[in-house]
DNA sequence: GATTGACTTAGAGTAAACTTTAAGGTTTAT
DNA sequence: ATAAACCTTAAAGTTTACTCTAAGTCAATC
């Protein structure tokens, strides 16, 4: 069991973020202490290895939280769930060639940038 | 010369966005006709591929507008513009290292849920 | 020359994802 | 037992990047 603390600590969110992701949906049911303090389990810490996961790759909040709630219904929300996996794979695939393009783009350029630059600084240095 | 719809239609920005860049100093002195529109030069539109490009891969406009500014005080800043675009070339790839490793942990969990379906869906066939 | 449609501005409004605040209850260490 | 640290909630505030609105000007056509 972990404090909301820890669980900040090995996420990298902050707490408030922890109980904001929480009441958006994204995190269901977190135990509480006596006292009314979260307690996080193992689970948790793993379901929000994969909300970061869809998060870092461009998945906006409202779609992790439809994610989590179809699997909270169980097996029957399977087709479905790998469903939206595998568009949003697709679509972080399609981001990343873009992604890449247009690395080449600044790449070239900086080639052409830093060619102008070692002329006009020989140029200084006559 | 293009008319600001033109360069929309162009660029794909909408022509709030293209006068939100201008605003912002991401786009500098545009020419405007007698009656106050505005005329787009072919520079222009060069200058707005770059913009979209850094843009694309994630650059913020503050920082964006920074560029163009050096980029106005002419070659005396090409050093500092090189060091810019390097840096920001440097964290575009961290990013798609970052996300290719998000992406592997994506496919891993499709492919489990696949199996699951497909386990579940022979179950149910039963 | 009047109508239509595109353009102008300043400024208000929006959405997403936090982040902070205020007011108060709980645990832990001294 | 009391202070310090940490937790609770609801709600307001912030940031970024637009997006829309209102009131008016300009250009092209009938």
């Amino acid at each position: 069991m972990y404090t909301i603390r820890d669980v900040s600590e090995k996420t990298g969110l902050s707490a408030h973020t922890l109980r904001y992701y929480e009441k958006e949906g994204l995190l269901s049911s977190v135990e509480r202490t006596p006292g009314g303090f979260r307690q996080y389990t193992d689970e948790d810490l793993e379901a929000l290895g994969l909300i970061c996961c869809l998060k870092n790759t461009g998945m906006n909040l409202r779609e992790i939280a439809r994610f989590v709630h179809l699997a909270q219904e169980g097996d029957k929300t399977l087709k479905e769930r790998v469903a939206l996996l595998r568009e949003h794979r697709e679509s972080v695939i399609a981001r990343m060639n873009e992604m890449r393009e247009y690395l080449d783009k600044v790449t070239r350029k900086l080639e052409y940038y830093s060619e102008m630059q070692r002329a006009y600084e020989s140029a200084g240095e006559r």
